[in-house]
DNA sequence: TAATTAGTTAACCCATTGGTTAATATTTAC
DNA sequence: GTAAATATTAACCAATGGGTTAACTAATTA
């Protein structure tokens, strides 16, 4: 086993997070699974360019979509939230990691004598 | 105010945040503030490429830098905690939106109006 | 002073992103 | 049947991202 992943599903999602019409685009579909053209609505923008998002999303893991019955036209978009556990927990690690080296500071505020630091 | 600000910040941070690299980078520094030489040790690039992700990480109000005293040529980097808290609190809603929807999207995926689950 | 060290910036190159228009399915309306 | 509505994909184009080499600044050292 590598000791770095290039975490590709990673990449993906914190890339797909970056734009704020496709953050939009994920509360709408929080709010309730939609069509294509209930986001369209949402965020203004060419059902084109909507598509384009959605894949990035799609491809991201953070949307799925259904299809319906019987209209091959029409599918549904939710979200699927395990695609976001990967982020929470890498950010997670962030805020234990700064938690640690806050004691660290505050230990060594209580007793300077032992380390260097640069506040 | 407009109701729909942009949050460049929110953007930028993400989009850092979306390359491996600048990920490990910010682990480095979150153990302890360094130099650009010494993630250059971690991470095995250019100091020119490295010093682009310091840009971006830094433009990004991840990262901060701090100038030595007697030393104009180093720069010593450490993260800028705070910068992760737009971003933990979109997560947060995120995760909000999810748990109040979430009795609505069980129903819905446990009597699915079609059956073609494409998850 | 010249050379080395530490690091950033500039110029360039190439791959990707994201938008547009045009073309392509598929269902509904006429 | 044809046309309109609902989307997606293809082709194209401008802008960005990220890497490289070269050039640059500032400090240390011979």
């Amino acid at each position: 086993m590598e000791p770095r992943a290039p975490n590709i599903q990673l990449n993906a999602a914190f890339a797909a997070l970056s734009d704020a019409s496709r953050r939009e685009m994920i509360r709408m579909l929080l709010q309730k699974p939609r069509r294509a053209g209930e986001l369209a609505a949402c965020v203004d923008m060419s059902p084109q360019a909507l598509s384009r998002h959605l894949r990035v999303l799609r491809k991201a893991g953070l949307v799925s979509e259904q299809g319906i019955e019987d209209d091959a036209r029409v599918r549904i978009y939710s979200v699927h939230p395990a695609a976001f556990q990967p982020v929470q927990q890498w950010m997670a690690q962030v805020e234990d990691l700064w938690r640690r080296q806050l004691q660290s500071f505050k230990a060594y505020a209580e007793n300077p004598r032992r380390g260097r630091h640069k506040t």
